[in-house]
DNA sequence: TATTTAAAACTAATTAATTAGTAGATGAGT
DNA sequence: ACTCATCTACTAATTAATTAGTTTTAAATA
């Protein structure tokens, strides 16, 4: 037996992905492009990951041209909440509060913050 | 290339130091029998993982007797910080205020609730 | 239309992660 | 001391993840 494919995103799904999201939708070109400001990436790395990310079910694609223009299929939010929830799982014993609380003991976030933040989310409907 | 060493611990090593940070140290033998309540775990499976983890400098050895006894070298705390940090930069833009909104947002965690939690945090000093 | 260019498709190599079998060493009990 | 149980050490197989080269195809342009 061996490893099961992940269902999370990896860090290089994920970083075609922010792309993805930033743009609405891109070229395998322009997503290179992109990434490649920040660590050189061969364009044929950003087709492979484009193409494992469209079989997973995380990005759609049309054809243009020649040329393939990928788009997300799943929200940046939907993403946060499905790591967030595995995160939780994983490294705090299924309780969000569990984290709420290491967030206010372990970062400088303290309840002004949050009653800001709260005053944003009703506030915003998004 | 190929992909590099994680420095996170990955789910196999995690569930390993679950059970030493509950049981403050073990052997090989009863880490393989507490996983194996879960799901069924070769004895030569958690065996390799131990030494992944004394080798990765997650966790601690002695010999007694013939067999090893593993014991926790990184604290749970720092454990889910070193998560929380990873996955706050992976998914939240490094922000960890960002993720406290999306926590405000899509679980039923509230403002009172978060102060009770501060209030414990006050209390305490863990 | 022939040529150049750029994209997709295919191929492939490397390594971490996962899982566990087998052989050999060692300590405990008789 | 000898046997038996058990532990470590060694070996190994599989697959996801990562990265990118090579070949083929199709569009653009001269």
């Amino acid at each position: 037996m061996a490893r099961s494919k992940s269902t999370q995103l990896t860090d290089g799904e994920q970083s075609i992905m922010e792309v993805l999201w930033k743009n609405e939708e891109a070229t395998v070109r322009e997503i290179a492009d992109t990434l490649s400001k920040d660590k050189p990436t061969a364009y044929t790395t950003v087709q492979t990951l484009c193409k494992i990310l469209a079989e997973k079910g995380y990005a759609n694609f049309r054809k243009e041209g020649k040329a393939f223009i990928y788009s997300p299929k799943i929200t940046q939010k939907d993403a946060r909440q499905s790591a967030l929830t595995s995160m939780v799982n994983k490294f705090f014993g299924g309780s969000p509060k569990v984290l709420a609380q290491h967030l206010l003991q372990e970062t400088d976030i303290d309840l002004d913050d949050l009653e800001a933040l709260q005053r944003q989310v009703d506030l915003a409907d998004d």
